[in-house]
DNA sequence: TCGATATATATCGGACTAACATATATCGGA
DNA sequence: TCCGATATATGTTAGTCCGATATATATCGA
């Protein structure tokens, strides 16, 4: 899946800038599932108004700098519809966290809470936007399925962590006694 | 991180060659929460042989292609433990499935489920791979703690998408009636 | 008042992936 | 027995994507 199918994604649930979708994908319901900077959304976007799959309006704003709000056309809509009836690929993980943890014994002890504890907030961080993205929206099916799904995974691991974090401290004061 | 870090990272538990490398980042230990493809990891070695901070010996094999055995070089763990000892960045998560399930008004129920159904079979795929980790390699500190988080974000999953599964059906039930 | 943050678009070097190319051996099924 | 698939092993290349930077302005808090 490339950005182009995310943009086209995007505008099939509301028209928007490439700004207000950067946003999104890193802050609200598109955040915990998706990646994507500006210097892949705006090439995107020039790409599908080229060919016919959005529409754009422009609009001067006084101070601000103009905005372009993308539309999709019934094409985009096409070729979004066929995009996503190929079933989806493997999910992708990728965590530092894990690979440090792997190599713990380069770390300090002070090192290696410090990293937990940093994996532990951001975990809660990305709960607490979901939390908001459920008081924001309206609760239809897809989006709490989605936003489900993320909850329960992050929870377990937090609950996880929460638990290792206790049995390192208590490892440590025993060390010491 | 990068992929010269991962390399180096798995050379500090064990000498390999690129293809091992890569064979361990899919299938192996790393697999749940690092990608890093041939593209990457052969350039990736060799720089870091230019540099230095690895070794290699040939090793020529009758019938099969000849092996090049990588080895950390002492400077090498040096740079290591300096990548390491920086706060690791936050978890990137990119999921195709959850990107169709919120677009789900553009599926068919039996597509729906299939797109279910391929994601519980891939989480279940990732979790006997772990399993075979756990019985292949003696359980240490590091490893079983990444195997366990693994298996806690993994379980917490499969057990959110069978219950949905089961709503599904039991909703599509109801419909036809 | 001065730096930080927000709105908004855009580009670019470099990192990385997916697919292909090359060479050989082995193993299972038609 | 032969043929395709899989495994071992290294490497290249086209194209995608990220992270940082550039540009311009307005507002808000210290």
């Amino acid at each position: 899946m490339n950005v182009k199918i995310l943009c086209l994604g995007y505008l099939s649930l509301r028209e928007a800038t490439g700004y207000e979708i950067k946003k999104d994908v890193e802050e609200g319901l598109f955040g915990h599932f998706i990646e994507a900077s500006y210097g892949s959304i705006y090439p995107a976007l020039n790409q599908l108004a080229v060919d016919g799959l959005v529409t754009f309006r422009e609009e001067e704003q006084a101070g601000k700098p103009d905005k372009k709000i993308y539309t999709i056309s019934p094409v985009g809509e096409k070729v979004l519809r066929q995009a996503l009836s190929v079933l989806p690929a493997q999910d992708k993980y990728k965590s530092e966290f894990l690979f440090v943890m792997l190599l713990q014994h380069y770390l300090s002890p002070e090192q290696k809470q410090a990293a937990m504890e940093k994996q532990l907030a951001d975990l809660k961080s990305d709960l607490s936007n979901i939390e908001s993205c459920r008081v924001e929206m309206g609760d239809n099916d897809a989006s709490s399925f989605v936003m489900g799904y993320g909850e329960a995974v992050l929870k377990a691991g937090v609950t996880y962590l929460e638990q290792k974090i206790v049995e390192v401290a208590i490892a440590a004061k025993v060390a010491a006694e």
